[in-house]
DNA sequence: CTATAATGCGAGCATTCACTCGCTTTTCCT
DNA sequence: AGGAAAAGCGAGTGAATGCTCGCATTATAG
């Protein structure tokens, strides 16, 4: 029974000064995270870049895994953003148009901070694990959504088993794009993928007598 | 400059007692990292897993890393044998049973020991990064030649673009269903899941001509 | 049988690192 | 101003862990 370390922090910050503190710490521990690797990430360290003592630091963060769990935070809360908006964006758009724009989307979002997301995809043990499936969750319903709202123009099927493949596809071709093809990066390698990825997707989705 | 920890063997094995020693360090490695984790794979613990001493750890490993690297090699290791001859088995078919064929043993592949591939996949820092990339490049070709000569039956297309589209995609799905669906994994669901990956993929590849 | 090489051993060293605690400095409130 | 609360400090502690080294045991060769 391996007790795991706490997440919460151990004080609210209430006054400036402290929340400066707790924003310095969390940057310093992406900048670190980055820069140097999950295994030279220590408190010590992030402390030091962070200019504030160690002591300081365990007045907000239990525990170094609240650390990096605050930073895992951040990041998903920003591409959550950016889903969220996106979908809200696409509502009303038809089929091939909102996936293009899905996939365009992806791509970018994999391009915001592609060493921070490479370094929490690869890198990271434990921690964060619980947000992250409610991370997978709030896509899958969202993408969901639209596709249910937009069933008429889609062939029968599943919309689970759709919702599953056109999330895990996606997700993945942007992944491998950013993070395994950065030489090949060229603004006509994008639109080559993102068009190519899209007629996939909306082939695989559209009832075939829409085609064409 | 961090020097990385060396990953070659500091001695080869000889004798037939040192050979079992290697496996059974390897293996141990293997059963710590699914049932403990890897912060938890200490090469002390390894070494009284495997019912060895330290001491004679580093006789064969330089490192804990060159251990996990081991591990890494023949997770690998097996897995290619498996894309190999697949690839071999479907040279001929045509696209539609070759592809539903690729997609079937891949979600194979990946229930062989999930957990282990987790682990890998998950938790493990920089090392084995190499082995992984020279891995990825093997499928790649191995598909991209499959699909070079069955050009024929595809509509125009540029061959490294599909091919990387195909591998991502099916490559995500496999994973995906295997790691983060296991609870819904009954043979209907998996024959639904492939049946439709089949589907989009070969929809995606092949000439319009030849639908239906 | 003996000498030499191969293999195995495990206490302990050196280091790293998460985290504590007693104290000082800054801010807030009246 | 002055006292209390909040924030900050950093040397130090204890535990974990990667790895070494001198010695013991087993196998091979002559």
């Amino acid at each position: 029974m391996a007790r795991k370390p706490p997440t919460k922090p151990r004080k609210n910050a209430l006054q400036e000064r402290s929340r400066a503190t707790v924003d310095a710490l969390v940057e310093a521990t992406a900048r670190i995270l980055v820069r140097e690797g999950f295994e030279k990430t220590s408190t010590n360290r992030i402390a030091e870049i962070a200019g504030v003592s160690v002591g300081s630091l365990y007045q907000y963060f239990p525990s170094k895994e609240a650390l990096v769990a605050a930073v895992i935070n951040r990041h998903n809360e920003e591409i959550m953003g950016i889903v969220r908006s996106v979908l809200t964006e696409v509502t009303d758009m038809p089929i091939d148009k909102a996936v293009r724009r899905l996939v365009t989307v992806a791509i970018e979002a994999h391009r915001i901070n592609p060493e921070l997301h490479r370094v929490l995809a690869e890198q990271i043990p434990r921690a964060g694990k619980l947000d992250v499936e409610a991370f997978n969750r709030e896509v899958h319903s969202l993408v969901r959504a639209y596709l249910e709202s937009h069933r008429k123009e889609m062939r029968k099927i599943d919309l689970d088993v759709a919702t599953f493949i056109c999330v895990s596809t996606i997700e993945a071709i942007a992944h491998n794009t950013v993070l395994n093809q950065a030489e090949m990066l060229s603004e006509k390698m994008v639109r080559t993928l993102v068009d190519e990825t899209t007629r996939m997707v909306v082939g695989y989705l559209r009832r075939s007598d829409m085609h064409g």
